[in-house]
DNA sequence: ACGTGTGAAGCATTTCACAGCG
DNA sequence: CGCTGTGAAATGCTTCACACGT
């Protein structure tokens, strides 16, 4: 196996969200016993060409073997590699309302070594209780404070659409490089700062323009 | 204002998600008042560039005034018309844990039009309830009978991953023309049935990527 | 013989630049 | 005069087709 650097070469950011449909596929050839999978096996699972998933693996280095395959154990680590999720990330969630209590129920985001290290919320009340599963629950006053002491490094944002953009700031001024913003409120990072929107309202309008004109 | 019928002509889903960014845009040009906007305006206040937005209308029709610019009100609606979202859709909640009331909690989805009609869930304790916030609660059987009744075309999966190949059958099977899935696994739909799939791991990853690589 | 890795072709989307119209 | 609407150019992404290595 040949891992390029990844050098100024630009990677499409489609590349990078298959990436991770690929390495969930590849759970699913573990579980399933399978040692060595064909790019059309990835394709037929996951609803791509192979000649994309080839070329997407070619961004990075030479993950194959030709006239075999690729070894899925190995292909994993790879492509966790490549993503950079190879190791694990400190997070802090900022607003315990219904969103961010969701997001701590579900075991997918520590799965994928995202781990919520710090909770941060406005109202007085939760914050007495001092800790929520086990990570500890801060004012939002405390965050300059605790998200360099934490080595946190993405901030997730579930506060109401109001306070998104403040708490964007607040984050930056921590030293967080990276947000992901829950909100449908327009954020505006500094460069160096990378931001993503999350948003399922679009989703579901992407839905409704289809059905309509289908 | 000349409105075009959504033809052959096909449109780039990037588009869409636009189009429903520029109408949240709209929404705060319109809270603060103004009456005419330009694409600069626009392209300033969600970060893309003014001849996008005018190609970006410009599938739809002519939405504005030559030397003058748009009517933010009249701009709303043409958007609203264009992504169909100019009326109620009707949806039904597969799941209520976690995400399911997190989706429910939020106003985000009333206030785009999206109408949450009916909820189905597994465990019989929770169905016993029989509605919650005056939703109807039903078990996972009755799916095929209420789905129809309720004249519910849009399927919300927000179980857990194991359980999602399962139901987005049923759903189908119900008559559910979209499906909107916040779970990791992979679902197959037939055609005429439009699915988008929903996961924050993937977002995070495309950060922790881009992290790694600046 | 088989499936990868990759230049080149084909398509799609974005940006440019300017004609057209209020 | 200013800003939209739009062909044409530029860029970016995907698919093809085949050389290459095992």
């Amino acid at each position: 196996m040949v891992f390029k650097k990844v050098s100024r070469i630009k990677i499409p950011e489609a590349t990078i969200r298959r990436l991770s449909l690929y390495d969930r596929c590849l759970e699913d050839f573990l579980k399933t016993g399978k040692k060595v999978v064909s790019s059309s096996d990835i394709a037929r699972k996951c609803g791509t060409n192979p000649a994309q998933i080839r070329k997407d693996f070619a961004y990075f280095g030479e993950f194959g073997v030709r006239g075999v395959g690729y070894y899925v154990e190995n292909l994993q680590g790879d492509i966790k590699r490549a993503l950079g999720i190879d190791r694990s990330w400190n997070c802090a969630l900022v607003g315990a309302g219904n969103l961010g209590f969701a997001l701590l129920g579900t075991d997918s985001l520590a799965k994928r070594g995202f781990k919520i290290s710090a909770i941060f919320e406005q109202d007085p009340i939760l914050v007495e209780m001092g800790s929520f599963q086990d990570i500890p629950l801060f004012s939002m006053e405390e965050m300059t404070r605790v998200i360099p002491d934490f080595g946190i490094k993405i901030g997730i944002i579930a506060v109401n659409p109001e306070n998104a953009v403040k708490v964007a700031l607040r984050l930056v001024d921590a030293g967080v490089k990276g947000i992901l913003n829950f909100t449908p409120s327009t954020i505006k990072v500094p460069s160096g700062v990378i931001l993503k929107n999350v948003d399922f309202a679009i989703d579901l309008e992407g839905l409704a323009f289809q059905l309509n004109n289908q």
